[in-house]
DNA sequence: AGCACGCCGACT
DNA sequence: GTCGGCGTGCTC
């Protein structure tokens, strides 16, 4: 019987802790179970059982585990494995693993509560003014918690108030374990059997004396008449809540029915959602997905990955969902992830269409709950063949059954986690849990990332292209307006050059859509002074701040700092300031001016904050309500618009000029995505790139949709330069409030680096925002061959920078790892 | 993360 | 002189 457990805390603690399993439970406990445990001085947390074994620490006694909170594990061997491998990879913690892996409905905390100890009379000569408040308010209060002491006393910290009144006896501390997952439960109402039928003239006359009470019964036949009109079956049970709202009453008129008698309560589960069950005919590949579809399953009898090369509308998910039916058929589980941003509901429909009820949606948008039941159905339906849908984060569900994993739009950049650890990219994450599963993976984009594709021509992974879009859709035309020679000319309206507002007009009088797309929000980039060049900045971040003109405000998009616009220059006093640069919402605003009669609607982070408008900007623009849609990023992800026969790029320069050595690829994904929004059948789409650059590389490239021979260039330039796919990189970030202090320690720290490791270190340098939220930062590279160990090098770094880290311990700074960076 | 311990400035 | 703020270190 094991005596011991590592056990992993929901904390970004370096190392797992090891408890005592004491020996009535000894046969609970075993790895992949939470159990709880006390850490530090009082708090109780949920631990995940890590391994049990039975060495005996040394050098300290050891804490018992309290209680096993589950009957069988929630995360599965694999899972663990999974993780470890991640904390060493991507040089994080289990715990910031665990923290990200878990719902938190399965993480408990306790939250310490202060109650009064009513031995103890109060004298007031024992207490001070904030120590008197506390006792009253603990005669009227049952508990306070330690922020509402605060919040009380007005003290950040009021640790030292409580122990002062805890060492006079006043009050007692208790921890209380606040249960996260509770399954819901909804409470129902139903009319007592004896009164049903008859005496119901009785029951009104009974209750004349009880207005609010009678109020809830009319309401509550009222609903039941609705709910059998509705539909002829069983009528639907009246849900509590519904009817005290319907009837405008507080929850003691239901109970006092409840008592008399008349009305029972009771609970059940609420019904699942019908998921449309029926599954659908498939579509007929045609010749080209046919081909790729066989040459894929050829490349997996000897290759774990494949990517699929598949230009935009080729009809790549019509592929996936080939694969998809057979592993499902062979009872094995699918991992189907896409970026955040194309988990619509248009998707979602569409493999419930063909699925049914396997399918089942994880993403961060969901509720707790229904992440947990996602968890939970698949630990408790292990061979269950699900098709789960999600974002990056389903890559830590709990499969036991895995036989497949599909990553569309590979390339996107969101796939990489970049804040807080585990800094992890999913598609990578995804290659390793399907070898650990031995399940495939299948990668699919129309602009493949460089890593992929030198992946798959080195024969790493296999291959399959289709250059066909379906239905023998024709590849959309691009054309360059020179914004140069535009502006010499006095040919631009705004920010539109003359030739777009033409091709936007001659679009809409065909009837046809037109999406405008532009890598910035906001109104304005930036408010200067023209007098002294004086910039607006944010006040805790090195970034000019952006105009927002449906809120007037200047905002910055780093910490969300927000300040009322400044009618003169707070340097020089001058009113001589202009808004520079431009974003969606100056686009729209202008062109609501030169085209008052187009719908013009804006799609960016701001327009999609609340939950349905991404998803109600979508149904709009489908149903043809919407003429012109301006948007950022999310205009080029997974939507095929059928009526788009226009797409505007507002300013191609901003998407070349990042100091980045994926600029270029990235461009290119960008312009080449956001194109293929262009055309349907029988017509092909247009597309305008607006650019004071008309000949640069990337556009050309772009226009003759030459994947290939931009992959040429750029996979040239990453050999000769040293970067990824065929160097390694491990980007550190130093972080600290004083600049200067920062500044000597990472120029001393990159010091030692380069002691050790020469002339594969780069930096350190101050990046593009050098203080964000009021902490400064630098970042050193570390750039190594792939054929150096990969694990001695990040033994080696972790080393350095710990010695050089204890070696100086006057203001440490902070070292954030990120593995593999974007 | 959270809590204790120890040192420093603004009040009685 | 004291009390609360704040930085540092440890937690099985």
């Amino acid at each position: 019987m094991p005596q011991y457990a590592e056990v992993i805390l929901p904390l970004a603690l370096p190392q797992n802790y090891t408890y005592r399993i004491p020996f009535d439970i000894a046969e609970d406990v075993a790895p992949g179970k939470r159990v709880i445990v006390q850490f530090g001085k009082r708090k109780l947390y949920t631990a995940l059982v890590f391994s049990v074994h039975d060495n005996a620490p040394e050098g300290f006694q050891p804490k018992d585990i309290i209680e096993v909170e589950d009957k069988n594990p929630i995360v599965g061997p694999l899972q663990l494995k999974l993780w470890q491998w991640m904390a060493d990879y991507y040089l994080c913690t289990m715990g910031e693993i665990m923290t990200a892996a878990l719902p938190s409905g399965l993480k408990l905390e306790s939250e310490t509560v202060v109650l009064r100890n009513h031995l103890k009379k109060i004298e007031d000569s024992e207490l001070n003014d904030n120590e008197f408040l506390i006792v009253e308010a603990l005669t009227s209060q049952d508990a306070l918690s330690i922020k509402e002491i605060g919040d009380i006393t007005g003290f950040k910290n009021p640790l030292k108030l409580i122990h002062s009144l805890l060492g006079k006896r006043y009050i007692v501390l208790e921890e209380e374990l606040k249960n996260g997952y509770r399954p819901v439960q909804k409470r129902l109402v139903r009319l007592a059997d004896k009164y049903s039928g008859s005496g119901l003239s009785e029951l009104f006359e009974e209750l004349s004396r009880a207005p609010k009470q009678k109020d809830v019964l009319l309401s509550y036949f009222k609903l039941m008449g609705e709910a059998s009109r509705e539909d002829n079956d069983a009528p639907k049970p009246i849900v509590a809540s519904k009817l005290l709202k319907a009837a405008n009453s507080s929850d003691s008129s239901l109970k006092g029915l409840a008592e008399k008698g008349i009305f029972e309560i009771y609970y059940d589960q609420p019904e699942e959602d019908s998921k449309g069950g029926s599954t659908h005919d498939f579509y007929e590949l045609n010749e080209h997905q046919q081909k790729a579809h066989s040459e894929i399953k050829q490349h997996f009898e000897d290759k774990d990955v494949c990517l699929l090369h598949g230009v935009t509308s080729s009809g790549k998910t019509e592929i996936y969902v080939r694969f998809i039916k057979e592993m499902l058929d062979q009872q094995k589980q699918v991992l189907y992830l896409v970026p955040e941003i194309a988990l619509t509901t248009q998707l979602i429909t569409r493999m419930r269409r063909y699925f049914g009820e396997h399918v089942l949606v994880f993403h961060s948008r969901f509720s707790d709950r229904e992440r947990v039941e996602t968890w939970l159905k698949l630990i408790e339906n292990p061979e269950t063949p699900y098709l789960v849908i999600g974002a990056r984060s389903s890559l830590f569900l709990p499969f036991q059954n895995l036989g497949f994993v599909i990553v569309d739009e590979e390339h996107e950049t969101s796939f990489k986690q970049f804040d807080p650890a585990p800094r992890y990219h999913a598609r990578d994450t995804a290659i390793l849990l399907a070898s650990m599963s031995k399940a495939k993976v299948l990668l699919g984009s129309a602009t493949p990332s460089i890593e992929a594709y030198t992946n798959a021509l080195a024969g790493k992974f296999g291959l399959a292209t289709m250059s066909k879009r379906h239905a023998d859709l024709p590849m959309p035309e691009i054309q360059c307006v020179d914004l140069k020679r535009a502006r010499n000319k006095k040919e631009m309206h705004g920010n539109f050059s003359h030739e777009l507002v033409e091709e936007i007009k001659a679009t809409l009088a065909n009837k046809k859509q037109v999406i405008l797309f532009q890598n910035r929000r906001g109104f304005s980039t930036m408010i200067q002074c023209q007098n002294c060049a004086h910039v607006n900045q944010c006040k805790n971040c090195d970034i000019s701040l952006t105009y927002h003109k449906h809120i007037d405000m200047l905002r910055c998009h780093y910490c969300g700092y927000t300040r009322q616009v400044p009618s003169r220059c707070p340097a020089c006093g001058s009113y001589e300031v202009k808004a520079l640069g431009f974003g969606t919402e100056k686009l729209e605003d202008d062109l609501k001016l030169m085209i008052p009669e187009a719908n013009i609607k804006r799609m960016d982070l701001d327009t999609t904050r609340k939950k349905n408008a991404y998803l109600n900007l979508i149904t709009e623009f489908e149903d043809g309500e919407i003429d012109i849609l301006i948007g950022t990023q999310m205009v080029t992800k997974g939507l095929d618009f059928e009526n788009v026969a226009l797409v505007g790029i507002l300013n191609a320069d901003s998407l070349l000029n990042f100091p980045d050595f994926r600029s270029h690829e990235r461009a290119f994904q960008l312009m080449a995505q956001v194109a293929g929004r262009a055309g349907r059948k029988n017509q092909r789409g247009k597309v305008l790139i607006q650019t004071a650059d008309p000949y640069h590389n990337i556009i050309r490239k772009v226009m003759d949709n030459a994947y290939d021979k931009m992959y040429e260039d750029e996979r040239y330039e990453r050999k000769n330069f040293k970067y990824p796919p065929y160097y390694r990189m491990v980007k550190l970030t130093l972080k600290h409030r004083d600049r200067q202090h920062l500044s000597n320690s990472a120029i001393a720290l990159g010091k030692e680096l380069r002691g050790v490791f020469g002339e594969r270190i780069l930096g350190p340098e101050f990046p593009l925002v050098a203080r964000l939220r009021n902490f400064y930062q630098m970042e050193i590279i570390l750039k190594f061959e792939r054929s150096v160990s990969l694990n001695k090098a990040k033994e080696s770094l972790l080393e350095t920078i710990n010695i050089f880290l204890s070696k100086n311990p006057d203001k440490k700074i902070q070292v954030i790892y990120d593995v593999d960076p974007m």
